[in-house]
DNA sequence: TTCGTCATGTAATGCGTTACATGATTAA
DNA sequence: TTAATCATGTAACGCATTACATGACGAA
């Protein structure tokens, strides 16, 4: 029951249309919620609906006409209400974990390959986290940062997900590195499999 | 549509009844998946009836009587199936994060008691988790374990949650951190408000 | 006597994914 | 001319949570 609540999380860095938020939901950019469009349009309609978003109809010029959303005051008392609800830890799922537990029992090749594609797609998520971070530095240290940013929110977030992403890496390099010793590999020497891209 | 999967994953490691499942995957013991009773018990049926599972009736004295579920030659055909399907990147969802995203607009009391008490599970989840390594590794270390063991799958998927639990602790004591820092703690000196339990 | 553990389920409701549906502009 | 980007939605189906429902045993 918390899309809602993400999305005027989200909300609160500035007005978006639906287009802009499936892209940040549904791409890996949002490290704190995951949404798909048809999700993200019905829960705007009803947001709107219950006054907590205003839209506005932006007519465009060689372009589909677009509707800004915004947050509006009763949003923002949404947005403390849900912080004062307790909710539990995190429920955990992933089909790759799955996978790796049974490791020994199955066929690891297609695993190989899909911790593979996995490990690119981190280490891209990876840079782009770090890119953000450095934009919101601007050159000031951590500690400046916390001490004197006018919101901290985003950015403690976003540490989070620099530090998850750093050790999802390790770790798929770890268990990759595991299947090849395992499974001898019968790759040519000099023909590596899984990529070799350092973690600054 | 992988529950199912899990569910045959957790029984590669022995027979168990549905009530034991639950606790498993209900509880932070399960660091791969979640899932909560009824839907354990649905999909008991549904893995009995395609013949993935078997189950047999135990009867008991002095408590009630259970069913012994235990993993069948086609559900680990079916595992190994499952393995060669490419499932993309785990899809994060923590309304714990949204709270922190937003905990500049917000008034930070709740979730202040909110993160301590997720400090205290999150230390308690890494104990257990340290136990069960202790267990699995019976004094060799990482690398002895990871050449000779017949099984690492299990091993590879506690590693990234232990990871995992340490970053999450490290990142809660930050954050905790930064909310008494910017409203100073009304709490008198000597009381301290969150558990400084030291993780070693 | 009250609470926790053992043990298994059903029913209702709400959340999430996939597929369907359309159509103009711009860059390769 | 092919693909990507911009832009918004609906419909069908399946997955997940919460509440309902029961009942005996053992420990505090």
């Amino acid at each position: 029951m918390a899309l809602r609540h993400a999305v005027l999380a989200t909300l609160i860095d500035g007005p978006a249309t639906g287009y802009e938020l499936t892209k940040w939901f549904d791409a890996g950019v949002a490290n704190f919620w995951h949404a798909t469009r048809p999700q993200l349009y019905a829960e705007l309609a009803k947001l709107e609906a219950s006054g907590l978003v205003a839209g506005t109809e932006v007519v465009q010029q060689g372009r589909p006409n677009k509707r800004v959303m915004e947050i509006t005051d009763a949003g923002i008392d949404a947005l403390d209400e849900f912080a004062r609800e307790t909710s539990r830890p995190t429920a955990m799922k992933s089909d790759t974990l799955v996978k790796v537990r049974v490791l020994d029992v199955i066929d690891p090749t297609a695993l190989h390959e899909e911790l593979t594609s996995q490990l690119v797609v981190a280490v891209a998520k990876l840079e782009a986290f770090e890119a953000v971070e450095a934009r919101m530095l601007r050159g000031r240290t951590h500690d400046e940062y916390l001490a004197r940013a006018r919101r901290v929110g985003p950015y403690l977030t976003l540490r989070l997900g620099i530090a998850r992403e750093r050790e999802y890496i390790a770790w798929l390099r770890e268990v990759l590195d595991v299947i090849d010793r395992r499974r001898p590999s019968t790759v040519p020497p000099g023909h590596p499999i899984h990529p070799t891209l350092e973690v600054t």
